[in-house]
RNA sequence: GCUCCCAUCGUCUAGAGGCCUAGGACGUCGCCCUCUCACGGCGCAAACCGGGGUUCGAAUCCCCGUGGGAGCACCA
């Protein structure tokens, strides 16, 4: 690949942005950025009845949370209606389209009569103009449909940058509308026109286009035009190995942000589906743009492992910059009603919370005792811990700890194990009351760390409460 | 029904004729570490869909079967 590569992402505004187009926007982006190009982003909208707005918005917030920018003004197929009338007229002009008059119920029929003949449907040409063949005279007030006329025979080849040679019979393709009886133009006619007129040079899409692929070589030939180089991908499967829906759960990649993983960590697992590097498992943006090669990606389809990618959310979470986690992190703390600003650092928690943390919804579920105060203790936990003896031990760490100079880990962690060894008792004889008391259950970060983010103020008053 | 595609541990994958007693990772299980939960360390179990070829030799090449997928719209 040259230096003036151009993918695009071409997604219908039909719904939220799917996890399986994510990754196909993931693999045409690095195909861009690996090559030195440019990614661009088309709404394929021309279906008025099923595109949205909200999905519109939908796929901005997706693409946008995961950081794949289109580095061109997104273009909208809507508002290249007038292009895509000059290029059907050109073609009307000189028979490299024609109109057809057949009515959806006269369709439907031919269908069924082929299908029940155990033939593949398609269009039999009957409006077809054919040298020495008399067409029947147009039926009054029907608003006809324009077709494209498909070579009769040949065939049409390419070589998928994925799947390597592939190869159709012309017989195989009918004559394809290319534009409604209501004057709207369709998709395979669209995509053809946009990506030359975009100077789209690779097109990285979902495998389920594969077959569309000869049908838009045709008319790309009948445009004059070379065809780009083409790469299916395969799609995302779900666990029990049935293509993704919402049956199976989170779709959606803003679900995924919900759920708590971070954008970097969500492409990581993604990229690996399907790809991969040697032994590798762990891929910054820029290590994955610098050894990403479409032409590596598996021909077959993989499934969706929440386990895996809870691993690489948490290997992300482990490493990274607390100040970029951060923003994150705020945004799930307000989600689940806490107040960022009601405690401690984001980041010293981030710090103090990752390694036992594969989401940051549970960062933020864990961290609850820090921003907001305790509504009761665990029961089980009470029990085990708030005895009497356990008791006698927080009357006791409460004084020795409101006499500390300075409210910080390495002196918290010299006051407790000072306790426990003082009275002879094992530190879990200790910190266990202690955690519960403060915390509220028998889980946190080692106590001294717990402690200091507590603040002296909080940590004393609940050992306290918990007193009494 | 027709056309096209795919096929290695439960999952993601390495493997491009001998380096394979098939490697790594997630997950599972066991052990160690340990103030809780984790992290980490160590270890076990776990796969070449089936059948024919080709070849001295096949997970790797060919054919058939089986299983799975996609498309065949006035959807994209």
């Amino acid at each position: 690949m040259s230096g003036s590569v151009v993918t695009r992402f071409a997604p219908s505004p039909t719904g939220y942005l799917h996890i399986g187009g994510a990754r196909t926007a993931l693999f045409s982006w690095l195909a861009a950025k690996k090559a030195g190009g440019k990614f661009l982003l088309r709404i394929e909208d021309t279906d008025r009845e099923r595109s949205t707005q909200a999905a519109v918005d939908a796929i901005f917030e997706g693409l946008d949370w995961l950081g794949l920018k289109s580095d061109f003004e997104p273009e909208y197929q809507t508002k290249r209606f007038g292009r895509y009338r000059e290029v059907i007229d050109e073609m009307l002009a000189d028979g490299r389209a024609y109109r057809c008059y057949c009515s959806k119920q006269e369709l439907d029929a031919m269908r069924a009569a082929q299908l029940a003949r155990k033939e593949k449907p398609r269009y039999d040409g009957r409006w077809r103009p054919e040298p020495g063949k008399t067409l029947p005279p147009p039926p009054e007030g029907v608003t006809p449909v324009v077709r494209f006329r498909n070579p009769a025979d040949g065939k049409v080849a390419f070589d998928d940058l994925i799947r390597g040679h592939v190869e159709y019979d012309n017989r195989e393709l009918d004559d394809l509308i290319i534009q409604r009886s209501d004057g709207t133009p369709t998709y395979n006619f669209c995509v053809v026109v946009d990506d030359r007129d975009m100077g789209i040079t690779h097109v990285v899409r979902g495998d389920d286009h594969v077959n569309n692929t000869p049908r838009q070589i045709n008319i790309l030939h009948a445009l004059g035009q070379t065809p780009p180089v083409y790469a299916h991908v395969p799609m995302i499967l779900g666990p029990d190995g049935v293509k993704l829906s919402k049956r199976h759960g989170a779709v959606g990649v803003i679900e995924y942000r919900a759920m708590g993983f971070m954008p970097e960590a969500l492409l990581n697992y993604l990229v690996r589906l399907g790809w991969s590097h040697g032994d590798e498992e762990i891929f910054t943006r820029d290590r994955m743009i610098e050894l990403f090669d479409v032409s590596q990606v598996q021909k077959s389809p993989a499934r969706f492992d929440m386990k895996k990618a809870e691993w690489v959310n948490h290997q992300y979470l482990k490493v990274a910059d607390p100040a970029v986690v951060a923003p994150e992190f705020d945004w799930h703390l307000r989600r689940i009603g806490l107040d960022p600003a009601n405690g401690p650092a984001l980041e010293a928690v981030i710090e103090a919370q990752r390694e036992r943390c594969k989401t940051l919804v549970e960062m933020a579920e864990k961290s609850r005792f820090l921003y907001a105060e305790l509504t009761g203790y665990d029961p089980k936990d009470a029990v085990k811990h708030l005895t009497a003896e356990g008791k006698q031990v927080l009357d006791d760490l409460r004084a020795r700890l409101a006499a500390l100079p300075a409210w910080e880990a390495p002196a918290l962690h010299a006051a407790v194990h000072g306790y426990a060894e003082g009275c002879g008792l094992g530190l879990g004889k200790v910190a266990q009351p202690l955690r519960v008391a403060v915390a509220g259950a028998a889980v946190s970060p080692p106590i001294d760390v717990t402690l200091a983010l507590l603040g002296r103020e909080r940590t004393l008053a609940r050992i306290a409460a918990a007193v009494n």
